[in-house]
DNA sequence: CGGGCCGATGTAAAGGATTACCAAGAATCC
DNA sequence: GGATTCTTGGTAATCCTTTACATCGGCCCG
């Protein structure tokens, strides 16, 4: 493993120069750039990290963390945001916090020991430790939020309009005749299944149904949508809004243990659009988020703040769209 | 952001025994260690990183490639390796290389950087970056493979017996009376398709249907299931064997796509068994691998590795179970 | 032809932690 | 009580790069 120095050494030059060629390479003579490249070619060097993250305190990793990497649609969102730091030269460092706070403000800590120049998180709690930095610096903190928007958090943020996507699915299972209509939410104390509640709420009052939605609390897993719809089958529903396509396939299979059909007796509607929403049976009507967009998105957004870009970064809102399959129809009789 | 120095100052002492305070607890007097400790907290002081690695050749990081993290089954295993790097104090650094050669070189890269201090790829390609390292160092690299099992890369590696497998799920199709079998591998440049293939192929063998097998190859997506299903339903086959949940599920819409039914007219089986299998419809029928346990275990491994300990790592075969749900039947007339 | 400038390169000082080695005081033993 | 061993903690070298500043020619211009 050659240092710097050995170069210099056997390129005849200093090591102040090869740093030059290899950083700057403009502000060498094209002569001796081929010199020392051809040096560092064959000695194969390259520059330990850490010895220059030491000095120009740039990490060039980026944290990423997530309440749930085994769920698709946070994998699509990470690739996206992979993508992105790899096309800027930053590496993605992963956190998967399994809804943890407690793990979520481990991760955090390596901000503050600046083992990662950023952080783009894509939960919806903000850690503790992280608190403080962002009430200092606002907009030009390096944390960046992915999915969830809540001004109150005072950190930038990419997202779709999750209010207007939560309308959009309402009124067209309303379109379709529905009256009983269940809900299965994502956990409530993210503004996501908030504003997506609210926007569908704002349909149900519209059309004086309230009285007659029925909500539950998932958390997006399969499981607890099969688990929540089984219960919101029972009271009678003849349409179910899930606010994943997990958790709507898990309703799907909670409707077949019921011995209904859907969406013959009843419809089901997912969220995220994910790569097999449309090869289940039925293929499932959801709500597309452009996911690998928002993670790109986020990451440059936070790449940008570290490059001390633009005014304080603000917040980001990408386009959904509601995409009609076989999994909602007609409210039958 | 306070340096050593300034906590060394406060708690009047030297610099050496703040780092051991932090690094070597036992080293010190319980007096000191608590003055130190004090002035730590107080100040909120982190040990920068770079400065650490540089001066003991340790990054507390591994890379974990991935050809495709948007597959959940991949999602699993690398929740399983960043459990256990989690455990040992070790980083996740995530390399998405998208079945991409160029990236995933590009990311072992990190390894001969330092930045780094070994890699856990989960595709079937050792970067050609790595082949002297591997060649010179053997199972004493840092470098490990997770699921894929080839003798001939000299890597260890964490995997189920896929040959055993392979005979397992077609033994099953054979059982229900099975006789025109369709398959959809995985690519075949890697061993887990292969192996789970010759296992197959034995069984075939052994009850004279090699001349009915029908073999196409995919690449685990749920696209190329559906596609490669199509064409094997034309030809007639009653069952079908996915290497991939996802390919399976892709089978399964292949197959009503085609006017027929499964499991009534075509069995379909899949493999990995992701969280989703049981809640399709039908409820597939699988071969499950113990998805984070290949992860956990893979990781620990390469952490022992790093360790020094033990003699020349070894691979590990975990066990697999064929999981039988309802997309696959006794063949029917 | 001399001075000023400019571009290319070298010199050496950070950057912040770990740890080998050493010194000094405390405990142990005969 | 003096020699010896253990503890505990300090001194300073070291890890490897980057970069501000210095230097040194060469070139241009008056």
């Amino acid at each position: 493993m050659p240092t710097i120095i050995e170069v210099a050494r056997a390129a005849g030059v200093s090591t102040a120069t090869v740093s030059r060629v290899l950083s700057h390479p403009g502000r060498v003579t094209e002569g001796t750039r081929l010199r020392v490249m051809e040096v560092v070619e064959r000695l194969g060097y390259h520059p330990n990290v850490a010895a220059r993250s030491l000095r120009t305190h740039k990490a060039a990793k980026i944290l990423v963390t997530v309440p749930d990497i085994s769920n698709p649609f946070f994998a699509s969102v990470i690739r996206g945001a992979e993508e992105a730091a790899r096309d800027a030269d930053y590496a993605v460092v992963l956190g998967d916090t399994r809804h943890d706070p407690a793990l979520e403000n481990q991760y955090a800590d390596m901000l503050g020991r600046r083992e990662v120049d950023g952080l783009l998180f894509l939960g919806h709690r903000l850690p503790d430790r992280l608190r403080s930095l962002v009430a200092k610096r606002g907009g030009r903190a390096p944390v960046v939020n992915g999915c969830e928007y809540s001004p109150d958090l005072g950190v930038p943020s990419v997202h779709i309009d999750n209010a207007a996507a939560g309308r959009d699915a309402m009124a067209h299972l309303v379109a379709l005749g529905h009256r009983d209509i269940g809900i299965i939410t994502g956990p409530l104390v993210g503004p996501i299944s908030r504003d997506r509640l609210a926007g569908a709420r704002d349909v149900a009052v519209h059309h004086g149904l309230t009285d007659r939605l029925r909500v539950a609390e998932g958390d997006f897993s399969v499981q607890s949508g099969h688990d929540h719809a089984a219960m919101l089958i029972a009271q009678g529903i003849t349409a179910l809004f899930c606010f994943s396509d997990d958790m709507a396939m898990g309703a799907v299979g909670a409707v077949r243990a019921a011995g209904l059909r859907c969406p013959d007796q009843v419809s089901v509607l997912g969220f995220d659009d994910i790569a097999m929403a449309r090869f289940l049976d039925p293929a499932l009507t959801t709500v597309a988020q452009p996911k690998e967009a928002i993670g790109r998105e986020a990451m440059r957004m936070l790449l940008a703040i570290l490059a001390g870009e633009g005014g304080d970064a603000s917040s980001l809102t990408l386009p959904h769209e509601l995409i009609v399959r076989s999994s909602t129809a007609i409210r039958n009789g």
